[in-house]
RNA sequence: UAACUUGUGGUGUAACGGCAGCAUGGAAGAUUUUGAAUCUUCCGGUACAGGUUCGAAUCCUGUCAGGUUAACCA
């Protein structure tokens, strides 16, 4: 794959910028900064992709920096659980870093900035502060503190340092704007009192500095050249700004480089919630089993399920890196997961609803090893033997004793190939008192040179190994769970996300390890759960195969409301009318008659007023002037009463070159 | 109602004023001891209008539509 081949995406030309404009590609340098707070979900591989992929391209160091401000909602098990995914994921970093390292520096820049006036301590309560502050319409007004003098916000910043207040009394923040347009420039906070235990620093610090005041200065002091974050970050690049430039003149000499923030769209996935505080709420509430639940968006939770980090990665370049907002359908990341497990699981067989299958004409006693293949598309896999007897089981959804030429599966009288054994042939059902059918009578032949349409998996009964199957569908039922004002996401959790099914494997599963994934031939990829013992199998679905055939069966009624995006958006007629008409002229005949019929519909809502400032359309605009004439006519039709600007722009589309335009006019 | 920001096939993402491409998805066919995989073909797109230009997805103006922002969270 050469260089020049890849595009680039937008950080990558900012950062391909800068270096023409004279920065050193030795000074890259990039960071991942999680907040110790919660597990790693899909989302944060994105931003992880992005900064150590950056740091993989440039050959540049990665730091990943903890930042952890808060002690009210940090721990120890996070910081662990964190470092075990990015390295999971396959990610070196260069420097494991603690914003809590920095706290003493921080410090005293801050004593500096209150020396020089650019910051001062407030006594409010939080209420008082939050009404000044304005709203993003109105702008703030300045506090009764705001002017303190600097020895007074010197005396009391020390002695918040040192205990001597409780939380809430005071607050330092930053003398910038009171006015100004971006609410976060209104004297932002800088540090408040939380007389709390820090899973690092113990009990040595009773004041802690604040997101905006650490995380641009903790990013200056380790020399980061680009600090990517997403979207929603985007208004405090002001702020970060303004704080790295004042910090800027207490220490250029060491810390030459000022770091630069630019923000990416972060991912959306449909069908999945992708908030730390949400993701927490269904571990508190036992609606999942823990962070690493394989139906968890955690890293954890899609390692536990069988997920590959290939996988996982080649989703994010996938996935791209923009600034618009998106939603990713889960179907591109199964697609990843099958592609990947596609080239590198062993193929098994297995049985997940079993229904006994009999050879009558195969002697009772007899068992022959028949040869597998591990891997139809990997030579180098090898092969294993599966036992063959008189008494099978197959899928229970394998066999219909009467169907159509489209199912190729078991019929009584047709025949099917039974995977790496032979050809067999339905004869006839048992069935018990309330006929269902608990055994299926065949008889098979050993030319297997036959072609036949369907082939089937299958365990012989004697040899085949009991499992315990964990089938898992989606946790939520709908689109965009946690999208909707008026309902909680809670209300949309499929209450059928878990299918414990015992199920029957080959004998060769006998003795897997725990993560082992394999293909269960047809069903889908399948890995060991942590829960597994030898004695008693666990199986995940990591995913199933792709179903053509589950796509012409008629759907099961209750998917269907998971669809739809319930929200469409419902422009205004003429907009539509508009666009129809701009690709009107290079449509085929068939499809104009289609665009036509609709700008007719879409017409009765039009009102003359919309449709007015058309006339005055480019003339090389034809189709938009086309789209114009149709919907006028529907106007006039409707009783609307000529005048000169109608004459007139008819008069001139009767001049036109095109004889479609002229067509529509005439007809007026 | 303010500021900032984003509009390219169903979805995601390229094209830095010059052939709208790639991936996924959907459809059809070939192949097949997995209704998988593989291979081939097809479907489908620059929000709208005006302007600048020989030439606009790209630059300018406006409109429309989304998103973000008012925690002693990060």
């Amino acid at each position: 794959m050469s260089e020049e081949t890849k595009s680039l995406n937008f950080i990558e030309h900012i950062i391909e910028e800068d270096i023409q404009n004279g920065l050193s590609k030795d000074k890259l340098r990039f960071r991942f900064p999680p907040e110790p707070n919660g597990y790693l979900h899909i989302g944060h591989t994105k931003a992880i992709g992005i900064s150590f992929g950056l740091g993989e391209k440039y050959k540049a160091p990665v730091n990943l920096r903890f930042d952890d401000t808060n002690p009210a909602k940090e721990e120890q098990e996070y910081v662990d659980a964190i470092k075990r995914d990015i390295a999971w994921l396959g990610y070196e970093w260069a420097n494991e870093l603690y914003s809590s390292d920095y706290f003493q520096t921080l410090y005293e820049w801050a004593v500096q900035l209150i020396k020089d006036g650019k910051a001062y301590v407030d006594s409010q309560t939080s209420e008082a502060m939050a009404e000044q502050k304005g709203t993003p319409t109105q702008p703030g007004v300045d506090g009764p503190y705001r002017n303190r003098s600097v020895e007074d916000n010197l005396d009391l910043f020390e002695r918040m340092k040192n205990g001597e207040f409780e939380e809430g009394e005071h607050i330092l923040r930053a003398k910038i704007d009171m006015q100004h347009p971006n609410m976060l420039m209104r004297d932002p906070l800088m540090y408040r009192i939380l007389k709390k235990h820090h899973h690092r620093t113990g009990n040595d610090w009773c004041i802690y500095p604040m997101y905006d005041w650490t995380h641009g200065e903790s990013d200056y002091i380790e020399q980061i050249s680009h600090s990517l974050c997403s979207l929603e970050f985007k208004p405090h690049r002001e702020l970060y700004n303004w704080f790295k430039e004042h910090v800027y003149g207490y220490a250029s000499k060491e810390l030459p480089m000022l770091p630069k923030q630019r923000e990416f769209a972060r991912l959306n996935l449909s069908f999945t919630i992708m908030s730390k505080r949400k993701l927490l709420k269904l571990v508190e509430q036992g609606i999942v089993s823990g962070w690493d639940d394989p139906r968890m968006p955690t890293i954890s939770g899609l390692r536990r399920r069988g997920y590959t980090p290939n996988a996982i990665r080649h989703f994010i370049e996938r996935v791209g890196v923009a600034k618009r907002e998106n939603v990713i359908d889960v179907s591109l990341l199964e697609f990843c997961i099958r592609e990947d497990l596609n080239k590198s699981a062993p193929r098994v067989m297995a049985v997940l609803d079993p229904i006994k299958l009999i050879v009558t004409n195969y002697p009772e006693g007899k068992e022959e090893w028949l040869e597998a293949e591990n891997n139809p598309g990997d030579e180098t896999a090898g092969s294993r033997q599966v036992p063959f007897t008189r008494e099978l089981y197959i899928e229970r959804a394998d066999f219909k004793e009467e169907a159509s030429n489209k199912f190729f599966r078991l019929k009584l009288g047709s025949e099917v190939r039974l995977k790496n054994a032979y050809i067999i042939k339905g004869e006839h059902v048992v069935k018990d008192a309330n006929g269902n059918i608990t055994e299926i009578h065949c008889t098979y032949s050993t030319d297997t040179e036959k072609k036949v349409k369907g082939t089937l998996h299958w365990v012989s009964i004697k040899h085949a190994i009991k499992a315990e199957v964990r089938e898992y569908d989606r946790l939520f039922m709908d689109e965009a769970p946690d999208s909707h004002q008026d309902r909680d996401f809670m209300e949309f959790i499929n209450p059928n996300s878990l299918k414990t099914i015992e199920a029957f494997v080959e004998p060769s599963l006998a003795d897997v390890s725990i993560g082992d994934r394999f293909q269960f031939q047809r069903l889908g990829y399948f890995n060991v759960d942590d829960d597994s013992t030898p004695e008693h199998l666990v199986f995940n679905k990591t995913v199933g195969l792709r179903d053509s055939w589950a796509k012409q069966k008629p759907k099961p009624q209750q998917n269907q409301n998971h669809n739809k995006p319930q929200q469409q958006k419902q422009r205004p007629a003429i907009e539509v009318i508009k666009q129809l008409g701009k690709k009107y002229t290079n449509l085929p005949e068939a499809k104009q008659e289609k665009s036509k019929a609709e700008i007719l519909k879409l017409a009765e809502e039009v009102s003359y007023d919309d449709l007015q400032p058309l006339f005055n359309t480019a003339t090389k605009k034809v189709g938009t002037r086309i789209a114009t004439m149709i919907a006028l006519g529907v106007l006039l039709k409707n009783g609307l009463q000529r005048n000169d600007d109608i004459n007139s722009f008819i008069a001139k589309a009767l001049e036109d070159k095109n004889e479609l335009l002229v067509n529509e006019a005439s007809a007026l």
